[in-house]
DNA sequence: CTATTCCTGTAGAGTCCCTACATGGATCTG
DNA sequence: CAGATCCATGTAGGGACTCTACAGGAATAG
């Protein structure tokens, strides 16, 4: 039995359809369609149902495909355990991100890799809206991402790997010449009333801001809605409303015209996480990576940490 | 990095020379010399140096080796999935074992699979005295092995799955008319000044007579050496000297001219187990047979109970 | 020293896989 | 309903890879 038809399967099952394979792998459709064909010989049983003018995995063939996924991870250790004997972790490395992490962590991780050398790193930002950042990680070998749920992560663990990078505090971002920016901690009751400016539907914060209204006892006045914290934070500098904002990547270019307080009463934080398919986890130069990116994370943390003392 | 050269530099971890690697993969030795050659300029780093005539790993070789094999575990575990969806353990399975193991299981155990069909079952006895039996794992899929310590079993367990069978009680053999067959349970002190009947250098049961030996505070007198139980019963049977011999298997064409008596205040026992290289042992049809095997075992237990309860 | 054993190099044949191109079916659109 | 589009799948041929056959070099045994 042939590992690269393996592979195959698998990524059939990540991306949906031969063609979408074939692209992925610089390969003619034709190319993807025999080899499956003939592993689907091998294997005695399809893999494969029509649907539509596509195909789907049948189960055998999903059970098939993540046992693929094994050997991928036992070829990569083997990989990585080499390169350790060279200590060398060369190579190339892609990752994706959502805009706020990469801000706060990717300069330093940068940096951090440079002092090591022999290996790029290749960033991009990934719209949070329009992305479904676990399905990145079969374009990426790294996707940072991000989500409220403090349990274990909502990810696909199965077929995923998730490393927790840090926990950030969200903080309510307040012109300076708000009545509350008096306060030392606010309490969910003192929102009531407040103009928000919110997140799009389906991020992460939308959670938080429920929470709030749960635990004030009344619904939140959302007036707006922005996915960049760029165009939020200028809303609250200019004193359109107030916001939720991590409180480590906050300010910017407003940092001036902008006070955070911290929330009492309500869990308000978000969970950074770097995930990774199984097997690309294993490559030394992704280890290299993940482990600078926790570095990095860390040290945000602690030159925060007299501004935001951790929470009960 | 290609799955077939990880493999050549495992076969020849094992067998220790290219000619070896090159007959049991039928192969001509350029074709391995070849290969290794292009696995060495990928990993960068020389996997093998020369040693007189021959060569031998290096460490970094030896290492790629071992991760090989958790290469094939995973691989052997995917291909047994897909076995075990089509409820198919078909396949050719080779075992090898020592002479009484053989005698007491196998003809048993190939009932039970013909019963199942579809998986034949190739088996061929091997001499204890000339063989290294670990090592055949690397022939073999299946090696039926026995020891006499009966602590974890000294092979080595990190390139072999051990898989234990069963613990057979080994007793003392008289010949009918001998005065100790008239006690019930036999002491050390007992078999003081008998002529025994013992086995070659290095055989388990060797190191049950000098047990005894050390508890009767007295050297045993080993007039004979056999490696065949079948010389040893007949000595034993013509009053030529007692003997030790496992229980299950001990009498044969000899059974009504010897008497058995078990044996107090020693540990006399062997343990018999299967043993396997990792991945074969993650072939469905491999477990077919080794479920069979501890089935057979277990049954052969059940029927000697009466006879040899257990000891304390 | 000669024979033997083992590893390695070269040239050529066979096998396998991919591309280019064409076909058939399903879905969408005007 | 007809044409356009998308997806999967066949066929033929070219290219890469790996094997064998054969030869040569180095170390060892008798």
């Amino acid at each position: 039995m042939d590992l690269r038809r393996l592979e195959l399967l698998r990524e059939l099952a990540e991306r949906g359809s031969i063609t979408e394979v074939a692209r992925a792998t610089h390969r003619t459709p034709s190319a993807v369609s025999q080899q499956l064909r003939i592993l689907e010989r091998e294997a005695g049983l399809p893999l494969t149902e029509k649907a539509g003018r596509g195909i789907v995995l049948t189960d055998a063939g999903r059970a098939l495909a993540r046992s693929a996924t094994d050997v991928a991870v036992a070829i990569e250790q083997a990989t990585a355990l080499w390169d350790e004997f060279r200590n060398d972790p060369t190579g190339e490395v892609s990752l994706a991100t959502f805009p706020t992490g990469g801000q706060m962590l990717l300069p330093g991780v940068v940096n951090r890799l440079d002092a090591v050398g022999g290996l790029t790193l290749h960033c991009s930002d990934r719209d949070p809206e329009s992305d479904d950042f676990p399905a990145l990680t079969a374009d990426f070998d790294i996707v940072l991402a991000h989500t409220a749920s403090s349990a274990a992560m909502n990810w696909p663990t199965t077929d995923v790997t998730a490393v927790k990078l840090m926990t950030e505090p969200l903080d309510i971002a307040l012109p300076p010449g708000h009545p509350l920016a008096a306060k030392e901690l606010l309490d969910p009751e003192d929102l009531i009333g407040e103009r928000w400016i919110g997140v799009p539907w389906g991020y992460p914060f939308e959670r938080t801001i429920h929470d709030i209204s749960a635990a004030a006892g009344s619904p939140m006045n959302v007036v707006q809605r922005f996915g960049d914290t760029r165009v939020t934070e200028a809303f609250v500098a200019a004193g359109l409303g107030i916001a939720i904002l991590p409180c480590y990547t906050a300010g910017g270019a407003y940092r001036s015209e902008i006070v955070l307080k911290n929330l009492r009463g309500v869990v308000a934080e978000r969970h950074i996480f770097a995930l990774m398919r199984p097997d690309r986890a294993e490559r030394l130069a992704v280890r290299t990576v993940v482990d600078a990116l926790r570095a990095e994370a860390d040290a945000v943390v602690a030159a925060n940490l007299h501004r935001n003392p951790p929470r009960p």
